[in-house]
DNA sequence: TTGAAAGCGCTACCAA
DNA sequence: TTGGTAGCGCTTTCAA
């Protein structure tokens, strides 16, 4: 079905006055009648005691009056700063548990006094990308995800960005890094099953476009929690679709796997599914183990084990922005995520 | 479990250089040789062909050897407008459809030259979040769910924004508004549910906060659907926790219900499993209605019957934006999105 | 073919 | 206590 846009006709009053243009602090003080330093000083409340109170006023409602907003291009490229804080809007789909991540650092970063902003660079890649957000002059860039190279970072250093954290799997030159430990999340996945006595054990690896940085090292993790034992890891492509998981469950018996780690909660979801279809008895035949400890596993039956991850603290890492732009020096850090815990259920 | 940050040591060799200055047009003239004037003709390519061809590569050569990068600040304040779309950061955790939708809006108007940028504006509310937006001058605002007032709307407009669009379950004076029809999802619902031979009708509605601007609209729908025939509906309030509808299963047979349109598909799973493990029988004992969708209803058992929402596509939303900023006496419009349609499958 | 200079809106220094 | 003014980085008109 394609879906049409239906124009609905306007009530006659919502016609638009006319484009009046924007005030600017000269109008202000025209209509207060001083200066626009007064108006600066007045809006601002610096030189604090400085103006007398009647001008307060004045210079206030004028500005109440003309519907005056402050133009903070033209202020930061006065102060020479700004308190924007560039994050990158992730291309891939982002889960309920990443969102949650965005919105409580926005939040912290908030309450330090920055302005935060996602930046949607759909189609820009590498450096080009850096390119665009070097434009935007912020203090401080915040990329989720498998960020700018090297080049890219010391582009944006160049344009004044004070510091420049990449959220993801591995570190970038230059970059301070928080790194998502997803070996950390295989390799727990991996140990737990192989607890359990598993031996042949399947990783789900998503067909979608942008999650290798996550899937890939969590299937390394799971091999190399293995490495050296008498398991045996396969990797098992697959496309968030029913078809692509019912065809994986069909030839499931040739594989003869006794368990599978299915990347994350929504892939078990769907694998699990296609498995009980196809009569694979879970636990019995094949466990099945999810991560991200969404409130769906907690539905399935048998109910869903997975890999609870805790996320940084949006608080910490924006206390992390924090530090690196108040000293611009602090060589680059890298922050090792803890966190990655089995939450054993019924379906391993 | 409480979060940690481990520092790891840092090669000696990822030491930050000394901060130079940012680059300006100004260094790169200085290093070419020539004015700033031809700096800025040759990196725009305007003036054609009037710049010898040789200058033109000693500007380009000295900008890419200081990693110039113009100041997008700079350049909208003199041009005195910006391509700025400005897109408030919905407050509501956004799920899988309205994030493809917004990815996918993001895209087109990239293709049609503005720069997107989602605003984190958590904490402001109202007039408030309306002046910090306008303090960005963008050219234009969309603002996803319950929006601004009409002072919002018009401060914004005297900000210099020549199109205000909301995306939302209502109008608002001054503003194009993009009506998402979740009456109409409602109303289908309601409809559905009667057809099939249901009479006493459970709606849930989430207990989170910020849903209601979605959630009374589908109430208020099954409701008018249902306006005078023998059909009754119970409001059934219900946060998104295994206890919450583990409660609300538990006293399902007082209630009395045979079937419950469930605000959306994660809700409907929820309950489901609650009400399965009562013993309640789905849809014999009562039909369980989604929304939304998504996969995860086709992978529960009965098979969850939904409410497929057509959104509106990115591209015709984008064009909206556009034909509104290039004329901004454009009254403003109303659009009524279409496409609400039931998915039947087992659970109805 | 190129340069000089004005000015976008704002803030901060210095003078009155 | 208030005003004049320079200048942030950029584009664009006018002159050379």
């Amino acid at each position: 079905m394609r879906y049409v846009m239906v124009q609905i006709p306007n009530t006659p009053a919502s016609a638009s006055p006319a484009p009046r243009s924007v005030p600017t602090s000269a109008d202000v003080a025209r209509l207060a009648g001083v200066s626009r330093a007064t108006v600066s000083y007045v809006l601002n409340n610096t030189g604090a005691a400085r103006i007398s109170e009647p001008t307060r006023r004045r210079v206030r409602e004028a500005a109440e009056e003309l519907g005056y907003v402050p133009h903070a291009a033209a202020r930061s490229l006065r102060a020479g700063h700004s308190r924007m804080v560039l994050m990158p809007a992730p291309a891939f789909p982002v889960g309920p548990l990443y969102g949650r991540f965005i919105s409580e650092l926005q939040w912290a970063l908030g309450r330090l006094g920055y302005t935060v902003v996602q930046y949607g660079s759909v189609g820009l890649h590498g450096d080009e990308a850096a390119r665009a957000w070097a434009e935007l002059r912020p203090v401080a860039v915040l990329v989720p995800g498998s960020g700018p190279g090297p080049r890219g970072v010391a582009l944006l250093r160049r344009a004044g960005a004070r510091a420049v954290v990449t959220v993801g799997p591995e570190r970038v030159e230059g970059a301070h890094a928080v790194l998502l430990d997803h070996d950390g999340v295989g390799h727990c996945a991996g140990a737990h099953l192989y607890a359990r006595g598993r031996r042949r054990i399947g990783v789900v690896v998503p067909a979608e476009p942008g999650l290798e940085p996550f899937s890939r090292p969590r299937l390394a993790g799971v091999r190399a929690a293995l490495r050296g034992t008498d398991a045996e890891v396969t990797e098992l492509p697959l496309a968030y679709e029913e078809r692509a998981a019912a065809e994986l469950a069909a030839s499931w018996r040739r594989f003869g796997l006794d368990a599978v780690f299915a990347y994350n909660d929504e892939y078990a979801m769907l694998l699990m599914r296609a498995l009980q279809d196809e009569g694979v008895r879970i636990p019995d035949d094949t466990a099945v183990l999810g991560a991200d400890d969404l409130m769906l596993g907690r539905l399935l039956r048998p109910r869903l084990s997975t890999i609870h991850i805790e996320l940084p603290a949006g608080r910490d890492l924006a206390d992390l922005v924090d530090r690196a732009v108040r000293d611009p020096g602090l060589a680059p850090e890298a922050h090792q995520v803890l966190g990655a815990s089995v939450v054993r259920r019924e379906s391993s």
